[in-house]
DNA sequence: CAGGAAGTGATAGTCTCTATCATATGAGAG
DNA sequence: CTCTCATATGATAGAGACTATCACTTCCTG
């Protein structure tokens, strides 16, 4: 499956999203186009495959005991951040970059990101860190979107800053949202 | 183009969005395929049109002159809202009410969401109501996403809840991220 | 009335994605 | 070693979304 994936991030980059089919694909990766379906189940999967850490949410719960709910979270989100940044950051500079040039792709993520914030709703709503249904699907799709956001940011500058540092100013921000402004940066 | 949109809603409520194909539509509508093509570009389209209103950006930089920036984009869309919501509500809780139950308009509609984002930010920079270019993307976010739970928050009740009530809740909570607990709902 | 712009329908074709079937590969039971 | 079953793969056929092109109509303008 990774071959598969590199086969396919290594044409897309060089031909572009559309103009790459999932028969060359395959024919790259030395597989059947059937084969690639039944692995990724379409397209857009091919380049978002491994974008989520199952594991995140549980993380998020544990802190939810001791921590307000946006500091668990952001905590969670950077200690599962160092624990790939090592390994996979080029890989996902890679992606992302992809995602952000291709409409079906910014789409198709955006979606996942739907997916993932109704998730963390549900987490922070059975912790009882946030009890009422709405503002925990508020506080869920704002820490989604500053995730985003973040990721946005970082491959924009080539991630040259690592994206530790702006997941945190991207907090701060949500933490004190009435408060335009800061530090200089 | 509203025939055919109503048209596909009637087509979509009775059998599902997968099981009617364009040309359906197309006959039911009384056109031909390739011109619901032209007008609407994809079949989500269908469903998604006419979704945003362009005039609200040039409101929410008018509030920006003299209102903080969440009370701005508040104040902006409860009265674009309140334009709307006599003319259109029942078509946009059909419209809401599909779109929740199809991961694929799911996923477009996320798309444009994005897009919006994009476009509020840009707004907020060129305003100079928040000058940094993180701070604005991530303000954008928290309020794309808080609009977007308190549509979904009004279509999970039919409609029975005011939806600008809603999103004053929705607002409020933003406003005040950190403090878990309000008066009694 | 002539000519041009814009919208429509018809047709053909590409590509994504699904379903089905046959085949191969590998693990465990006898 | 052989039989059996489970799983993965490839090949093929097909539906449907979407694009491109062409011819035709309509309507607007000079």
């Amino acid at each position: 499956m990774r071959r598969v994936q590199a086969a396919a991030l290594d044409l897309f980059e060089a031909r572009g999203y559309d103009a790459v089919t999932i028969e060359d694909i395959a024919r790259a990766a030395e597989v059947s186009a059937p084969t690639v379906y039944r692995n990724f189940g379409s397209k857009e999967r091919i380049v978002l495959w491994d974008e989520y850490d199952p594991s995140l949410l549980d993380d998020v719960a544990a802190r939810l005991a001791t921590a307000p709910p946006l500091a668990a979270v952001r905590d969670a989100l950077e200690a599962a951040l160092d624990r790939i940044y090592a390994d996979d950051r080029d890989r996902i500079l890679r992606r992302t970059r992809l995602l952000m040039r291709h409409p079906a792709l910014r789409a198709a993520s955006a979606g996942d990101q739907t997916g993932f914030r109704d998730a963390l709703a549900a987490v922070l709503r059975g912790r009882r860190a946030v009890p009422d249904e709405l503002d925990a699907a508020v506080l869920a799709a704002a820490v989604v979107g500053a995730l985003a956001v973040a990721v946005e940011h970082w491959e924009r500058q080539d991630g040259k800053v690592a994206l530790g540092t702006i997941l945190r100013r991207a907090f701060a921000r949500l933490e004190a949202p009435a408060a335009p402004r800061r530090r200089g940066r």
